[in-house]
DNA sequence: GAGGGGTGTTCAGGGTTTGTTCATATTGCG
DNA sequence: CGCAATATGAACAAACCCTGAACACCCCTC
């Protein structure tokens, strides 16, 4: 049994059509998640078995055991997400998919950056469970990806997925500078072109709360006016 | 070789029809960006080589080469992201098929609103990945493009977003000689119309107030008179 | 199912920082 | 000395951020 130890999320790539899979995975490489391929439904079923992939991005329409065969088969065993790949829209039966226990769907064709944030997207819906994230540790202030705990001057405080999500994105840099619209994409992930970035603000101000000594004066996470945030170490 | 040093992304737009490139160009150019065009893929390459653009809008359909044969030859060298245009749905069959190293795709028609969208949330994704900014440091004066912090003789200065990017510019070219316009026009962008000079002077000002060990007796931000100004290191 | 707490998101108002303009003084050049 | 370019200071306008509260949603308990 082969452990997964990079800190990378993986991701298995279920697709009988080599340019997909190569194309999708280059991609989710420079995304920064390391990736698997398998070609067809039992291949996928060995490398789950042995790799334990953190996320499956699954094409329906495959040779041998097709995509909603092999949700069944990996239910059985495990909870591990996945997103269904699908031909066309009129084909999409999101029901059967969904209810066999796909995480999300992608309807063919996409871009790889879509499925990219779909894929970001459900890791983090997912998180709650598992992780394979790292530990940061700073002056009176101390964040556990494993637990998702964070410890502020040694009291532990609650934080909500959100909340923690964006204090281990912004961390995970000190110092550098990201903004509203990057912290929507990276953190959030999902459909964000329509979304407000003043939620950024929001949970901001909510983080400020819990982790700053004095939430009047930011020390922390600070604003940098017109560009963004930065947290600082 | 021409080094884009302009703050501002700058895009390739490559498309056989003169209105199209025209249409796409002036309405990025509004929106911030600094804008290239080529007529076919030949061109295309040639302009990639030489001015390095952020980001390339590709029409699928070229004279000569077509806009898969360039994503192709591009991928040898370089990960420059690109945004595929495709005249038809069916055509985007082929984008998925054959050449998915695009990062995004639009279909015609498409509104020049949505390719801005496009273009930017592409450019946020990448730009967060890798560290395209550069940090100058020189005698007693350092400058962190990714933080965007100024170190002046070992006290960090607070730098509000237009000086830092001025003084950004100038030091990245150390010596050379900007006039107001040039600078007007590489700092700030075209995007607000007919501007006044005298705005680089006071901002110019104020940079020397807090960079400069005697404000009085400019040493790092030289006048040129009748020329404008110089970066000195 | 029906409440309830917790979480994520949106919105409008107010305050602050920043960017720009303008009038005037100063400097450099012929 | 005259003229043009640049520097200065202050005031205005715009952009931006924070606050507070409300809303929608999910999950959990009962």
């Amino acid at each position: 049994m082969v452990q997964n130890t990079s800190l990378r999320r993986s991701v298995l790539v279920v697709d009988d059509e080599a340019m997909v899979r190569e194309v999708v995975c280059a991609y989710l490489d420079r995304e920064g998640f390391s990736t698997f391929e398998a070609i067809d439904g039992e291949a996928a079923l060995a490398c789950v078995a042995e790799r334990e992939p953190d996320l499956i991005v699954l094409d329906v329409m495959l040779p041998k055991l097709d995509g909603y065969s092999v949700i069944t088969e990996l239910r059985k065993h495990t909870q591990v997400p996945v997103i269904l790949l699908t031909a066309r829209a009129e084909e999409v039966d999101r029901v059967l998919g969904l209810e066999l226990g796909a995480d999300d769907y992608v309807v063919k064709p996409f871009s790889p950056r879509e499925l990219a944030a779909r894929v970001r997207s459900v890791l983090r819906r997912t998180n709650a469970t598992e992780h394979t994230t790292k530990n940061l540790e700073f002056d009176g202030l101390i964040i556990d990806g494993r637990t998702r705990e964070v410890i502020v001057e040694g009291d532990r405080v609650d934080m909500p997925p959100m909340e923690f999500d964006l204090l281990m994105y912004l961390a995970s840099s000190p110092r550098q500078v990201f903004s509203r619209s990057q912290l929507l994409d990276q953190v959030w992930g999902s459909s964000t072109d329509w979304q407000d970035p003043s939620t950024v603000t929001v949970h901001v101000r909510r983080l400020r709360q819990k982790i700053e000594r004095d939430a009047d004066a930011p020390d922390r996470i600070q604003t940098v006016w017109g560009r963004g945030y930065r947290f600082k170490p």
